[in-house]
DNA sequence: CTATTATTTCTATATTTCTAGAAATACAGT
DNA sequence: ACTGTATTTCTAGAAATATAGAAATAATAG
């Protein structure tokens, strides 16, 4: 997940305001996590376009999906989540006091 | 900064390999920054490509510019940066350990 | 095995994005 | 003013993305 191709994937998959709201809404709900229909009428996405997002953020496991009778949980994929921020954190990009050892050293490792 | 859509922007300018190159290119520069013309040299991206990309990590505020003579010197935007992490982590989506007080207690004051 | 509910996949369309060459602009030196 | 260097803007084609209706699939209940 250090890579940055995979970083920038996940970035893109948060990137879009639809998905964006999507994730969220599924990060509030917690680990019980929420079925299509539910998400569907509370954000108001048609099924397809929704369908569509969801198979996205599950491509890079920012989500799962679990069957539970006729319907498909899903929940937020915490884990990733954090290995993403934590990416941006300390492998690219921020509390990077500009300039500081960190930054320095980091210029010299390359 | 707390703007969904916002965040969604900014999310959007680092989510693609090539902008995503770019940024971490800065960040690790440092504060002193960067001049175009290196940029493109080390990341070997056409000029025209690059400017692109430049102009829209620069309209969600993730990189500054500044004149120096014929060069134009881009430099990180450290504090653009730390608040979309922030929100990531506090108002969205990271940190939250699932079904926590916290998630509690947002799922409750929506 | 048929009906019902839930969701995905298929398909199409409109729009955006990425890429990069060519032309234009900005600045500094002479 | 003229030249060179640096960078942007213009332009355009190709590829990717977003959206959503319609058809297909999955699971359960009767």
């Amino acid at each position: 997940m250090t890579d940055i191709d995979t970083i920038a994937d996940r970035l893109n998959a948060i990137g879009n305001p639809t998905r964006l709201r999507i994730f969220r809404f599924l990060v509030r709900a917690g680990d019980n996590g929420v079925p299509v229909g539910r998400i569907q009428e509370e954000l108001g996405i048609p099924g397809s376009t929704l369908s569509h997002h969801l198979k996205l953020l599950d491509s890079v496991d920012l989500v799962r999906r679990e069957r539970k009778g006729t319907s498909l949980i899903y929940r937020a994929q915490f884990d990733g989540m954090r290995a993403l921020v934590g990416s941006l954190v300390d492998e690219c990009c921020a509390d990077m006091p500009a300039n500081s050892n960190v930054a320095q050293a980091r210029r010299q490792s390359d």
